[in-house]
DNA sequence: AAAGCTTTTGTTATCGATAACAACATAACT
DNA sequence: AGTTATGTTGTTATCGATAACAAAAGCTTT
């Protein structure tokens, strides 16, 4: 019934064509010197038989599988796919397939994912803003060879990361804000134990000190990284301090929240309260008014992760610790 | 300088406990007799050596590889990352594997996808929305022994298919604006060529003809399904044919597009024109009035994927063709 | 023509697991 | 007691490739 695919092997590839398995391996991978009319029998009897090699005995042989893996807290999420596109573009290039892990945002599956990827006998690993305690996370990386971590810093010698410099990226666009002469600035931070909500607020912070102004505490606030708690939250803010004049979102949902605030406040944007995101997702562009946001190109994050990576599996000397800098996106919402 | 991990195998741990291999290997499936002390033994020898075993050694004896490859146009395109996560999902739990190819829109990098997965020998397959034409696909697909294509027919005895009722959809769409009265209904299409175009304009045309009345040719136009196109279309649409009452786009980014177009010419949306999009990505609830689309559950989709694979793959009789009918969401852009 | 290179090809062992079969001990049945 | 099950463990071959070494064939060289 099941038309069961007998794939040809290289030994059949070698009987058509009449010498040994390894004079068959030996023009595959062209290594070792073959004579042209060999090499020309062998391609002919592999084109006959449709043979392809099977990745799964080389791996077993030579120890490499050339395939990686990536573990990821939610694809869902806008920031991930690109990433995803860049990592899986730059491995292409370099011959690896990636196999990919949504964790659904689950220490436990991370957990388990990351020692599946072990079980596969993966290269190499890159982790995306693990949900994992540093200890726990160690333990787990400790049989892997290679591992590039994404926004998220721990040192040790089989691990390199790739990090977007938050706090760098808030100190331009508060800096921004203040240049245009802002001075009662309300932030709408993200969760208060999450790393990026860490630098971001710094920089907030650091913005004004470098120009010897004050915060002022009352406008700091934190909320789930949403559209609706940005909303909320934005409302409060605009109805308890009508002197902001403008917004700091943690990310873009939360800063379109905020316009939706805005507008059921009557408050134009931006010449009532200026509003300015962070990541730069499709939407920041589409929205109305268009959103002003801190942009880094994701697919770069992705294939700086990968190539951090290759120079890992191939004991390279590098630079252990990438910062990438975002990059001030002005529209609308914050001219 | 290189902590090679030296990993245990499992004659390493047959050693420790004082077994052979074969018992070991009976202690990790559970298959055949052991007894509860021998059990015991080779558990803690396990533990002691922190022992993994390796999927790729065991792939190449039982010939499983508990691996699929899944081949998509554009992971950045939101109409996908939700589909990889209900795959993912559901390929967990059935203890698969993930392996993901991105293939940038370009046939041949897909085609060179689908023939890298067959090296890796992947137990099944999941296609979305191929570039490649009928008879290259099935030529490819040929030594793989399952396939699943999303969005695309084609019927082969180891090929089973899911698609979203795009036709039907429409259908439902279209018949919601005439029972509220419109009877001037734009159409701002997709490519010509696309499959999903096709099925959607077919279902545009059938609700007119259900209800015995006419389309007129003049009001259905053909872009590039993005906003930007949208919004040129919608544009060009309303101030030629100012009877227009109701667009019906291709997708939520001409939607996007066309409540742009609708501001410019100072339409109010949905008084003057309502819009209607379709997919229901993220946007369409942030936008402003709110889209009114036509909704498919991706994650589902891709559940549902992975369900006819594992079916397939499981030589079990099944449905060939799933047919996933989309749902109206009404929002405020056409009540 | 024998020795010494190169070039080309073949042999055998191996990677880390499981399949298939064999073997032994113990318990159960006649 | 002898035969047959049943439970438990071990042996050997195998999956499909490559590593490492061995050997033959074709050239030079003296």
């Amino acid at each position: 019934m099941s038309k069961a695919n007998p794939k040809s092997t290289i030994s059949d590839v070698a009987k058509e064509a009449g010498v040994s398995t390894m004079t068959v391996s030996r023009v595959i991978n062209q290594k070792g010197p073959i004579s042209p009319e060999t090499a020309q029998k062998v391609q002919e009897a592999i084109k006959k038989l449709n043979y392809r090699p099977s990745k799964i005995a080389r791996s077993l042989i030579t120890n490499k599988s050339f395939s990686i893996g990536m573990v990821l807290p939610d694809i869902g999420n806008p920031f991930f796919p690109e990433i995803v596109a860049g990592v899986q573009e730059a491995a292409w290039e370099a011959g690896y397939s990636l196999m990919l892990y949504n964790s659904n945002e689950s220490p436990e599956r991370e957990q388990e994912a990351i020692r599946l990827l072990e079980d596969i006998r993966v290269d190499g690993l890159i982790i995306s803003s693990s949900r994992l305690l540093d200890d726990e996370l160690l333990k787990l990386l400790q049989p892997h060879v290679a591992v590039v971590l994404i926004n998220r810093l721990i040192t040790a010698p089989n691990v390199a990361t790739v990090r977007v410099d938050d706090a760098y990226g808030m100190m331009l666009a508060v800096s921004h804000l203040l240049k245009q002469g802002h001075r009662q600035i309300g932030f709408i931070g993200g969760p208060s134990r999450s790393y990026s909500h860490k630098a971001r607020e710094r920089g907030f912070i650091a913005a004004f000190e470098i120009q010897g102004l004050e915060v002022n505490p009352a406008y700091l606030v934190n909320v789930q990284p949403q559209e609706i708690d940005g909303q909320r939250a934005a409302y409060e803010l605009l109805t308890r301090y009508p002197a902001i004049s403008a917004l700091v979102c943690y990310n873009d949902l939360v800063a379109i929240g905020a316009l939706e605030a805005a507008r059921k406040l009557n408050k134009a944007v931006p010449k009532d309260v200026a509003v300015m995101g962070c990541d730069d997702i499709r939407m920041a562009s589409l929205a109305h008014p268009s959103l002003s946001t801190l942009a880094i190109d994701k697919r770069e994050l992705g294939k700086k992760a990968f190539e951090q990576l290759l120079a890992l599996m191939g004991g390279e000397g590098l630079e252990r610790h990438l910062d990438l800098k975002p990059k001030l996106v002005i529209r609308e919402s914050a001219p």
